[in-house]
DNA sequence: GCGAGGGATGAATACGTATACACTTCACAC
DNA sequence: GTGTGAAGTGTATACGTATTCATCCCTCGC
């Protein structure tokens, strides 16, 4: 195990200098094809690599990009993460993986400071999080994928929940649901929030009230989601139709249907939010609102480079539609 | 936005040299204790954090992880990744994180020779890819977690699958079952092979015959398990348990057999692998082999960073053991 | 009073690359 | 024949830190 190579090491074999090399190395226009097809040869056959910590103290670029998440093992984040990896793969950029649930407060300080990356993409925007507002203050490029911050001036690309939630409640209104539950999380961040006005504003404007029993407002776990079904499907007379924020939250209904043995869709319709694989999956087969994560990713990165090209560019909020997708959990028309 | 300040400049505001900072940040006891209280105060109040990469390029010491792993989205995948993150966290390591389905083979050499990361965790290995000879020949701590390769010189930490799959075999055996259906993986790795093998042999011990119809190989995704549940299950005279080597799969096998009408346990018993969250929701109630996620992880990495501490230290291959987790995808004695 | 020695600090350098600058060579126009 | 410019190349330096080496001061023992 000997220390590989380096430029100079390479510039003597070639009989050139380190500097042209280097040259090769960038592309640089300014050197003999000759030469640089020499250097070339040399290069590959010492399988070459250039150092990137010394390459990037030279040229204050990393190629490399932050990311923040929280729960990777809940389906949507699992499936926005895997997006992520593709499309920065794809662009020749790295990521570094950060947990806001793992990381102390002061790590994440530090890092934003580091000058390790380029850029950050944030994922989990709460609005207790100081992490956003330290990211924009550290002048380091940023963009907030999913969830977004009003009034925060930063880059986001997030789904139109209000939007897409309002399509929901219309739905079940149009299908003639008038006892709905609506069980939602206790709001911590944008995402929830225009997710469940959303649909209250459907429900208002069709003149449907949604009685205060009938909402629920619980922690993100699935067994969170089980624990508000059994609550409102065991009353005398439970509500025909129940909407969630979150899909994860919808197969915690499902299952507490599933345990209090009330039949989906015949006894209750359940609308979701994410459209993740499970919802596919027969065992759910959840009707739900989708969230495009091809193109908040796809769109997100692309920000994030345009911004790290220019950081005085004006920021933009780019909403994408969330259309709703239908499924065997409310296929069947009401009677 | 400016540039952060240097030790240089936090130096000249000190009255001290750049040197002595340097001292300080490194804890290096050949400082004078007021010097230090001063220095710390100077960096405190500048909110100084050094910068990782000059640091970095001076040690050779990245502080940094690199992962790679395939689909995230897969439940099992999704918690290992969760786990390996709180982890190295807690170790103050940073995780640089490939997916090698999105990544480029080349891409992935390069990587191996930048000196990016002080080591690599590999959660994928698979007889085709070629992706750990080099990581191992590249002369990078490396450690393979939860997939090992037979006869690599190289640090490894994986579930005992061979046990895990002969107790799920002998629970079938012990359960008056004869007729008993195989799910497989079309070899790629250890693991799957190992399950595969460890089943066969309870089943063999036992004098248990395993009729070729009932073994089915599929690919990975859900949709495979699905249809081979419908084949199995259609046949005029269905086995009346059927074992598969990872829960993704069990999920699969239990929509399948609820899509042909089977009820679980009652007509057939499912058994999975891993013991992914899922497997415990009521959509499920799967039956597993369980996976120690958090003492592979921990102990993992706990072999890396001994192997970065010293390179020349004999290789170890660890496995831990994979208990049965019952529940009702099998929990009632057949009749 | 003087040398030895330890403790604390500064000056200088190196990590491996990219790049500004200087220099050489050659072609070309006057 | 001299001057001009372009094309290639080498020299030197900087990025920000850790660390070796040299220096200085102070104490202590004789």
């Amino acid at each position: 195990m000997t220390r590989p190579p380096t430029s100079r090491d390479l510039a003597r074999l070639a009989g050139v200098s380190q500097a042209t090399v280097s040259r090769v190395l960038t592309n640089n226009p300014k050197v003999n094809p000759e030469t640089r097809a020499r250097v070339l040869q040399v290069l590959k056959d010492a399988n070459y690599t250039p150092n990137a910590l010394a390459r990037a103290m030279k040229t204050g670029r990393t190629d490399t990009i932050g990311v923040f998440m929280t729960r990777v093992t809940s389906p949507f984040h699992a499936e926005l993460l895997d997006e992520i990896g593709r499309v920065l793969s794809s662009s020749g950029l790295h990521m570094i993986l950060w947990n806001i649930e793992h990381d102390p407060e002061e790590t994440v300080a530090e890092v934003l400071q580091q000058r390790l990356v380029d850029g950050f993409l944030l994922t989990s925007a709460t609005y207790d999080s100081r992490l956003h507002t330290m990211a924009v203050a550290s002048g380091t490029p940023t963009v907030l994928l999913h969830r977004g911050i009003d009034g925060l001036d930063c880059d986001q690309v997030v789904g139109d929940n209000w939007q897409g939630a309002y399509d929901a409640g219309r739905y079940l209104v149009d299908a003639g649901h008038t006892d709905i539950g609506l069980v939602t999380l206790t709001h911590t961040g944008n995402t929830s929030r225009d997710r469940d006005l959303g649909f209250r504003a459907a429900l208002a404007d069709a003149g449907v009230k949604i009685k205060p029993s009938n909402v629920v407002s619980v922690g993100v776990p699935h067994a969170d989601g089980h624990a508000a079904a059994k609550k409102l499907l065991s009353r005398k007379k439970p509500p025909t139709a129940i909407y969630t924020v979150t899909d994860l939250l919808a197969f915690g209904i499902l299952d507490g249907a599933r345990a209090v043995g009330a039949r989906v869709p015949d006894d209750v319709w359940v609308i979701g939010f994410d459209n993740t694989e499970l919802a596919a999956w027969e065992a759910f087969d959840l009707t739900s609102v989708e969230q495009p994560v091809h193109s908040i990713v796809e769109t997100g990165v692309d920000l994030l480079r345009r911004r790290i090209e220019d950081p005085e560019r004006p920021t933009e909020i780019i909403t994408l539609p969330c259309p709703l997708v239908i499924r065997g959990s409310t296929a069947h028309r009401r009677v």
